[in-house]
DNA sequence: TGATATTGCGCAATCA
DNA sequence: ATGATTGCGCAATATC
């Protein structure tokens, strides 16, 4: 299962028919391809003046190493290879992007769930304080001998503004 | 090793600028060569095919406008621009990257940060059943009508197993 | 209006 | 030899 996003490939070289399609409004610039995107570098012939002495610039004569069919560049192999990896480079590209954000994305998750994990200690320490409160107040009683013979405090847990304590949590 | 090669792409629609390369002879720009890195392009002037995209539909050949110096690429002040640019989009990518690695670590440690709360939340509830059982112990032991001659429950908490649950959390 | 910042993309080297 | 990664420069935008 894995989607793919196609997009236009062209697998020819322009040599001199441009297409000039510039026209995007500012938008949502979302990791989807963005039609029309930009493009950049021009078609052209290519330079490379093979031989005949360049006159003017100065070291112009890089070592013709043209193995191969007439230009190792203008290859039709070379442009597969090309065309290929622009498009692994794209695809690997995609998916970093995607991982950052569904790291910044568990960012967010892991942040709630503290926020509720700690909502939850401060209940439980709540309840937990107060169910010492009544605790320590027994034992004072007992301490003081004191009988208290009505109801029994258990059932009593205003006490210390706590309204519900003993319950299920949450 | 080195291949020269110079970028002259097209894949894709193009529009009628140019690429120019410029070569670099021997690092003299700011920016110090990169380590064992890529190799830089070739060098060599473009012929750049006047602005005038032919299709574009309107003009077939927009008058040269070409302000400033008879090249607007290989003028200094091009250079100068792309040099800086170079150097943003460097910075940039750098923070990108570091902040993709911080968002990374903060994963982490919310991680831990949850485990830990949990651990907490687990030792609490712990607590808080135990108070609960000697609660209902006592509950019982009043609704039975017994005495409790004995010490005082509150004393002796290991009845569950829990050694040390009644002192400050943490 | 100019400068920097960000983004998409192709190339090439390197990794696997 | 092939796809995946990564550094880099270019150019279009976006942002300031």
């Amino acid at each position: 299962m894995s989607e793919r996003s196609q997009q236009k490939i062209n697998t020819e070289q322009n040599r001199g028919t441009v297409s000039v399609i510039q026209s995007q409004a500012s938008g949502a610039t979302t990791t989807s391809g963005p039609p029309g995107g930009s493009l950049q570098q021009v078609p052209q012939l290519v330079p490379v003046t093979p031989a005949g002495g360049t006159g003017g610039g100065g070291k112009a004569t890089p070592p013709s190493k043209m193995k191969k069919t007439s230009g190792d560049k203008d290859s039709d192999e070379y442009r597969q290879r090309r065309e290929r990896n622009n498009l692994a480079v794209k695809k690997s590209r995609m998916r970093s992007k995607q991982k950052a954000q569904d790291t910044q994305q568990r960012v967010n998750e892991l942040k709630e769930e503290n926020e509720r994990l700690e909502a939850k200690i401060k209940l439980l320490s709540k309840e937990l304080s107060v169910l010492k409160d009544l605790f320590l107040e027994h034992a004072h009683n007992l301490a003081d001998n004191v009988q208290a013979p009505d109801s029994s405090p258990l059932l009593l847990n205003n006490r210390t503004g706590v309204s519900s304590s003993l319950s299920s949590q949450r």
